[in-house]
DNA sequence: CTCGGCACGACTGTCGGACAATGGTACGGT
DNA sequence: ACCGTACCATTGTCCGACAGTCGTGCCGAG
């Protein structure tokens, strides 16, 4: 018996400009904030159309490695944005069926030891932003700010990967958060007095308190789509 | 006072094009499995050169809206694949810097609820799964397995929420993990231990069993890299 | 009638060239 | 030192072309 040959796959030249650009990038030899060589000087480097070399860019523009400043036309590296990532997330997850009860599910889960970390781990910083997203929720009941205030509190535990992971499962909520705060009454001030204790916890250190806060903050929102009327068993849309 | 204007932003055709396309595919007109129309018949629908249809198709494709079966010519409309997803956000993880220790963290945040999730409601296809992973790890120690041990508890969630999350913290890990493995004598029966566990506790659908292996499990993983000498805070490259 | 082979057509990947628009930049004037 | 301007580089878009190949339908052999 001899081993079976490897199905061989033929790469177009775009994918393998684009992937020894992104190479490129993931070692750093391209720096966030770098200017990229124009698309001609990288089509001769390569050997490829400029065609070809567009159409590369585009596969690590969509993936966030490449930003253009506002307004300007040269493009640069840069660090992929946490929220760039997350649109992407989140287009697949509601292309899996995903329901608000998945999605409720995994903040319920994820969001309790997310603030326990923040609150033993927080900066002065840290604190005053999570304090004027909380501030800016009770000036203007908006789901922007609630949105604001989980990024927040991810921000503070200094982990990027708690941020990244939890940045989709918001922003698929946010726009049936609006609706479900129209529709029931006491939802602000239940959310305001819930950010209001999390806030306290994460000043006073107390990972025990934001722990627990946290906990009920979440599973306030499941009660608040139900009293609402909206099936945790609908799928989310974009 | 009169309110400001918006910044007018000039979106080149390329990103309309993907813009329409994409919202054309979130909103199931396209439906997974369709066969997209040639570029030439989009050129012609949208009113564009080829080129610029061939830009737009790119970012779909790094998106992993798009995909060809293999040896194929046909692009076919796809839900995203975890995996490719997982992909990219693990590239954005790396260029955000992020340590082992973040990563560990985040495991051990997320796979105890997950494990016990899975014991609350797996099926018994999903038990042979668990089971199969496991039997491949004593079979033979990769890291390959270990992978897929955990995407096996995650998919018993039936949440693909949790799934999505986890699986590009496990693929951050792989490769350190397989060197630990190596350099730690103890690391490979101790896993085997905890997955075997994990296993007897998802069989009998006991929750706290369930999450008190994984706890263990999870625990296990830091202690290894702290044997085979691996510093925490160092940076994950890929 | 079924199956394998063949020819044709459709489509993708890549190239070369071209041009308008505009941001970047260096120069020269004040 | 600052400002305006003219030039240059670069991007976005289009056109046309062609090789390679996958899909498909036709046709002849068994």
């Amino acid at each position: 018996m001899t081993l079976p040959f490897e199905p061989i796959q033929v790469e177009p030249a775009y994918r393998k400009v684009a992937a020894a650009m992104i190479a490129r990038i993931t070692t750093r030899d391209f720096k966030s904030g770098d200017r990229l060589p124009s698309e001609l000087e990288l089509a001769k480097q390569f050997g490829v159309n400029r065609s070809t070399v567009r159409e590369a860019l585009r596969e690590l523009q969509s993936a966030g490695l490449l930003t253009r400043a506002r307004g300007s036309k040269l493009m640069m590296v840069t660090r992929p944005q946490a929220d760039h990532v997350a649109e992407n997330v989140g287009r697949a997850l509601v292309l899996h069926d995903v329901t608000f009860l998945n999605v409720w599910e995994s903040m319920s889960m994820f969001e309790p030891p997310i603030a326990e970390a923040a609150a033993r781990r927080r900066t002065a910083q840290d604190l005053e932003q999570l304090i004027g997203a909380q501030k800016s929720f009770e000036r203007e009941t908006t789901p922007r700010y609630v949105a604001e205030f989980f990024a927040a509190i991810a921000s503070a535990t200094h982990n990027p990967v708690l941020a990244m992971a939890q940045i989709p499962l918001v922003q698929l909520l946010e726009p049936s958060l609006g609706a479900m705060i129209d529709k029931v009454p006491q939802a602000r001030s239940r959310i305001i007095t819930a950010q209001r204790r999390i806030c306290e916890a994460v000043q006073s250190r107390s990972a025990e308190g934001a722990r627990t806060w946290m906990t009920k903050h979440v599973r306030d929102f499941r009660r608040g789509y139900e009293l609402a009327g909206i099936d945790l068993e609908l799928k989310i849309e974009f």
